[in-house]
DNA sequence: AGCACGCCGACT
DNA sequence: GTCGGCGTGCTC
């Protein structure tokens, strides 16, 4: 009998591993790899969601007898042979279930839905049947999980064998369906039809006209009456006389499908010419080449970008590019639609699941050869995969940060070596990772030295904080910054005011006795929030009022400190009354699509003053803005993270690039209280070059990457010890078994060592060659499992130590 | 995860 | 003596 291989539904390290099952007669020849199935897994009747991950494998070492799969979920496989095995990798490469692998590759629809009905098998009490279950004759489990009263009687009633738990697995995706309508007469019986109805009857005349131009094709209802102008009477009419007939035909929901008029090449520089020349060698080539292009803001990355991706598609195959976020960069979404129109997918968080789901069926049928998306576009189906972009490679939101922990640019490499296809990484700022690379040759460098405008940069002006006068209480806007934005003003011309707020909130503290209000569930203080007029936690939410007096030694002289937007935007409205400030940030941009909504306000000028947090950096494209004002350039330096430096370079040197994108000369301002440190120095030369020769020396002396590699081990329970003795336990398992170069950080508590009521405990393992390493954690990742409190967790190159 | 088995304390 | 608490182990 025929036997498949299936991956499990069930989270967890025991079950990670696939488990045999028997194809019956029925199913025998159309179950294959990539499938979706139901299985019966575990004691009693459950029924869980798998993925047939091989088939016909008969030899299991498995003794017991094997189980029938229940049904079939698909079709067709919605994993090709590429992604099973990319899913594999990724399970392996970060230390991941390969179940969430599997979904992690797929739209969110495709994960199944288990329900638990339980039903009456027997007679018991009437009244308390009629109480449980009224007259119902299943109840849905998860509803009675609420109420511990009748879940009591549910499991009583269980063990006494009076109900049963039936188990239902129902798939979410559902293509949408709208009606459609179709001709049914031939050509001349409509001509006939035509002679005979009456002078009169325009509507019908237009009608029959309209059917006889069809043909076979069916054309949705909707659309139908906008081409026609019809009522829906009229088609009824026609359905009841027979001269068309209706259907259901699926409509794919397609997110902003208009297109905001074609974009044209433009001419190339020669620097751009080399480049898409390199590019498109790479493309045709039976390798994998990485190339970085690098080229500061405006130097026609994009235009190199959609030249190859046009090459790769001339060379019959297809493109994928990835963008750090959407809502950020709808100008380049709209520039890769304008170019290649609707042979674009578009893949991003903002889309509803319905719209995810459509979007990536197109790219499943082969409907488009192009997918622009945000980090997990990375697995869109394409077949035949001729190029990989990633813009601004130097970006975070490339790596996700909770399981699996993998990095958009991995995967990218991992999919170019299977298409024999190349990747493009670009960015004005790449990460010392990637030009390490580039400079040992590892990756081709190619480089974008001219502005396309041929603008110079803006000045940039680096202000010394500690040089400020101090009466009159702190400010967070230096004289000179100040007037800036005042000249500004007096010409209606725009600002942008970027407060970094990395490692850094306002929080109330008592004068008298210093006691500092905390979240009672994470070991953090709260932050005060002017607009609620309460104190929150920002990690688990937590909400209290703004205290009168100290909660310790009562006193009234309790008083806030710290800067936060809401802070400087009340500043602003004092020292500047007339002026119109936007403010960005977490709080005012929660709510799906008020990012790019303030943004456009901005953009139209409904305000003089864009405030905000680093956010705003990446929409910082606006004509009218002359003057860029960062208030506070070195809070992210001092952070206990060894890329705080690299950070902070990007964070100024992004902004730096956007000040006077037109006509208008620009000007930047950058406040700090180190105005002799390298990194505010070099960003103010906006010297790449010398700021990547200094930060390696240092990374080369504390050997962090790219001299080392860097995994982190972590362990959260809600115990303190149990936390502390496992990290403890783990610590000792590593000793004896890592390369003499390899270097162990910790144990140690995490910066914030208590959240959401948990404890969390980390090792740093540091490494340029370990060969046994892998083995070694996938080991002890097996072993360590054993409270069900306890959560434990390998990161593969973390990009956040705290 | 979710379920059953199994071994100890507080009730009939 | 049993009911039901939750620690432990297993799922093809």
């Amino acid at each position: 009998m025929q036997t498949v291989q299936v991956i499990v539904d069930v989270p967890t390290m025991q079950t990670n591993r696939p488990y045999t099952y028997l194809v019956p007669e029925r199913l025998t020849n159309q179950v294959e790899a990539g499938m979706r199935v139901i299985v019966p897994f575990g004691r009693g009747h459950r029924e869980v969601q798998g993925f047939v991950v091989a088939t016909g494998q008969t030899e299991s070492a498995y003794q017991g007898a094997l189980k029938e799969l229940t049904a079939l979920m698909d079709l067709t496989p919605v994993l090709n042979p590429e992604m099973l095995a990319l899913s594999k990798w990724l399970a392996d490469h970060t230390y991941a279930f390969w179940i969430s692998c599997l979904y992690t590759m797929l739209p969110n629809l495709l994960k199944a839905k288990t329900k638990r009905l339980v039903r009456v098998i027997d007679e018991f009490d009437p009244q308390l049947q009629q109480s449980l279950f009224g007259e119902a004759a299943t109840l849905d489990l998860a509803q009675v999980q609420t109420d511990p009263a009748a879940m009591h009687e549910l499991v009583k009633l269980k063990r006494a064998g009076k109900v049963q738990i039936e188990y239902a697995v129902e798939d979410q995706a559902r293509a949408k369906q709208v009606t459609a309508l179709q001709a049914t007469l031939d050509f001349e019986v409509y001509e006939e039809l035509l002679a005979t109805v009456p002078k009169n009857a325009k509507a019908q005349q237009r009608l029959l006209v309209y059917l006889q131009g069809l043909g076979e094709q069916k054309v949705p209802l909707k659309a139908a009456r906008q081409q026609t102008g019809l009522s829906l009477a009229t088609f009824r009419l026609g359905e009841q006389r027979g001269w068309l007939k209706k259907s259901l035909v699926e409509q794919l929901r397609t997110p902003m499908r208009q297109t905001k008029g074609a974009d044209r090449p433009v001419t190339l520089n020669a620097e751009q010419t080399a480049a898409v020349t390199a590019i498109q060698a790479g493309i045709q080539a039976p390798t994998a080449p990485t190339f970085l292009l690098k080229g500061v803001t405006g130097s026609g990355k994009t235009e190199v970008y959609l030249r190859a991706m046009a090459a790769a598609l001339a060379n019959g195959q297809t493109a994928l590019m990835l963008v750090p976020e959407i809502a950020l960069t709808p100008q380049m979404v709209q520039r890769v639609r304008g170019r290649f129109g609707q042979q674009v997918a578009i893949l991003h968080s903002g889309l509803s699941n319905g719209e995810r789901y459509d979007e990536w069926r197109r790219i499943q049928r082969q409907e488009v050869q192009v997918v622009v998306g945000t980090r997990s576009a990375i697995f869109a189906p394409l077949p035949k995969l001729g190029l990989i972009v990633i813009d601004e490679e130097h970006e975070n939101s490339y790596k996700q940060e909770d399981a699996p922990r993998y990095h958009a640019r991995e995967v990218a490499k991992w999919r170019a070596q299977y298409h024999h296809a190349a990747v493009v990484l670009g960015s004005a700022t790449p990460s010392l990772e990637s030009y390490a690379r580039a400079k040992t040759g590892n990756y081709h460098l190619l480089t974008l030295t001219h502005r396309v405008n041929q603008q110079p940069l803006p000045p940039v002006t680096v202000v010394d904080m500690r040089q400020e006068p101090r009466q009159g209480g702190e400010s967070n806007f230096s004289r000179a910054l100040l007037a800036a934005v005042q000249a500004r003003l007096a010409k209606g011309e725009q600002s942008i005011l970027l407060l970094n707020r990395r490692g850094f909130s306002s929080f109330m503290m008592c004068r008298d006795c210093g006691y500092v209000l905390k979240c009672p569930n994470c070991d953090i203080s709260l932050t005060l929030h002017l607009a609620t007029q309460n104190m929150k936690c920002h990690y688990c939410g937590f909400e209290a009022p703004i205290p009168q007096r100290c909660p310790h030694c009562a006193s009234r002289q309790i008083r806030y400190y710290g800067t936060g937007t809401e802070k400087v935007e009340a500043e602003l409205k004092h020292r500047l009354p007339a002026a119109r400030v936007i403010r960005m940030d977490v709080d005012t941009t929660r709510r799906k699509g008020q990012h790019a909504k303030l943004l456009q306000a901005f953009g139209q000028h409904q305000a003089d003053i864009l405030l905000g947090t680093q956010m705003i950096a990446k929409g910082l494209d606006f004509p009218n803005v002359t003057l860029v004002g960062v208030l506070n350039a070195d809070t992210g330096l001092d952070l206990p993270d060894f890329r705080a430096g690299e950070r902070t370079f990007d964070l100024l040197a992004q902004v730096s690039g956007r000040a006077g994108r037109a006509d208008k000369a620009g000007q930047v301002f950058i406040q700090t209280y180190n105005p002799d440190n390298y990194v505010i120095q070099l960003a103010q030369a906006g010297n790449y070059e010398a700021f990547f020769g200094a930060e390696m020396q240092l990374r080369k002396q504390a050997q962090y990457p790219p001299y080392f590699y860097t995994v982190r081990l972590m362990v959260a329970h809600p115990e303190e010890k149990a936390a502390a003795k496992v990290i403890h336990q783990l610590a000792r398992r590593l000793q004896g078994h890592l390369a003499p170069e390899t270097v162990v950080l910790g144990p140690t508590p995490r910066a914030i060592a208590r959240i959401k009521n948990q404890y969390y405990y980390q090792i740093v393992i540091k490494y340029r060659h370990d060969p046994a390493l892998h083995q070694l954690l996938t080991e002890l990742q097996h072993e360590i499992q054993r409270d069900r409190q306890l959560h434990f967790a390998i990161d593969p190159d973390p990009q956040y130590f705290m």
